[in-house]
DNA sequence: CGTTAGGTTGACTGAAGTCAATCGGTGTGG
DNA sequence: CCACACCGATTGACTTCAGTCAACCTAACG
């Protein structure tokens, strides 16, 4: 078990976080955990470790990942705060997570959520509407990663991370364009030249690690049979 | 909102999980349920219904899909005999199921496997199962979707089907080449190029909707980063 | 028989991967 | 402070794999 990089003060009890959109699950409130923070690229669980935690996101974003032979690398999800991760239904993780940037985290203990849950109906509905939302997301990812051409690709992760962050139009992206390349099956190169297409048809704009959506309607259009 | 098998019932103990291979789930004898037989092509249930029934698969081939727009459609699962499919984590199915060939499957109720997991803990155990094996899956198919050459999709594809029937060389197909396209994420064509080149290399060989597996070595030195 | 649906094959095209060069920012050491 | 190295991002040139369009074949069925 890797040792995080410092010892976050207490998070605050935030019973209620808004979430526009797609509504993630909390626990913040309903029960107690630890906080810690990682560095970025620090690795917070590996693949073949028993998974015998869970995690919220408070602040900065996490990834999860699979590697396959032959430095094939698959994202499997980017984290952003009020999302879960590292609930397996196995006794061991599927995929390791890394923090992306400086990301502040909650920590819960699989076996005291397990009972919490058991008594309290309020995590037992936080779980639950943790594991549909991520069937619904790995149904739709099938479809966009099989079917989709690289630019609806990229325009269906600007606005599907937006959505999730709950921005309008300005968006950080603190991962790389290789990061972006392994969740949506790409390379790099074709990430970068998807950036510059949707830039020069004025859809986005780009500035440093933060990209403006500019025309979301015209980006969703694009995305059309992918939502 | 009905409370899923799922969290409800507590984790089976981490040791407690014989997958030898991948051994599917399978509720006959745990629990009464009413069995039926579908046609080719017959829909069993559809995306938007209430999802109040779980299946299994006793005889035949089921697909489950979902229909994007413009006619693009995606298999999410082929579910042979001995698997289930049909359970979900939220209100609805988020796939259709057909039958593929002339099918029998054996129905349970959701609200009475849900009620029964909780107390019978061989019920909660195969459900539980379920989910990992459901996992793994899915993380595994993404990489595949995302990365695979198409010789690479198709060559694990009869691997995964081989080994769920749980037959050594000898392989039914029911499916068209429509279905494992949409299955993979390719064009028919594509598919069927792509079994003209393993017979062409002497690793399987085809006799109508049979197929030999000549050379599981090499399919799977084919499917190395994949499986 | 003809019709039709599914399967195979061919020719061509195009989108994305690969290889490579360049650019810009960042950190390091002299 | 500057020179240098390094990493990530961008862009270009070229290649290749798979999609598209089309023809043809076969088997099933009325």
């Amino acid at each position: 078990m890797p040792t995080p990089a410092s010892i976050a003060a207490p998070w605050p009890p935030a019973t209620s976080r808004p979430l526009a959109g797609r509504r993630a699950p909390c626990l913040a409130g309903l029960i107690d955990g630890s906080p810690s923070t990682f560095e970025p690229g620090e690795r917070i669980f590996d693949e073949s470790d028993r998974a015998d935690g869970l995690y919220e996101v408070m602040e900065g974003m996490v990834r999860t990942l699979r590697i396959g032979q032959g430095s094939r690398r698959m994202i499997c999800e980017f984290i952003v705060p009020g999302e879960l991760f590292g609930l397996e239904s196995a006794a061991t993780y599927s995929c390791s997570a890394e923090a992306v940037d400086q990301a502040t985290m909650v920590r819960y203990e699989r076996t005291r959520l397990e009972s919490r849950a058991l008594v309290d109906r309020a995590i037992a509905t936080q779980l639950q509407s943790w594991f549909t939302l991520r069937g619904e997301q790995a149904t739709a990812r099938l479809l966009l990663l099989a079917r989709a051409s690289a630019l609806q690709k990229i325009a269906s992760f600007l606005l599907d991370l937006a959505g999730r962050m709950n921005v309008e139009g300005r968006l950080r992206l603190p991962m790389s364009r290789y990061d972006i390349a392994d969740y949506l099956g790409l390379s790099s190169e074709t990430v970068s030249r998807g950036f510059t297409a949707l830039r020069q048809r004025g859809l986005i704009s780009i500035d440093g690690r933060m990209v403006n959506l500019l025309e979301p309607r015209a980006l969703s259009q694009l995305d059309a049979a992918f939502n």
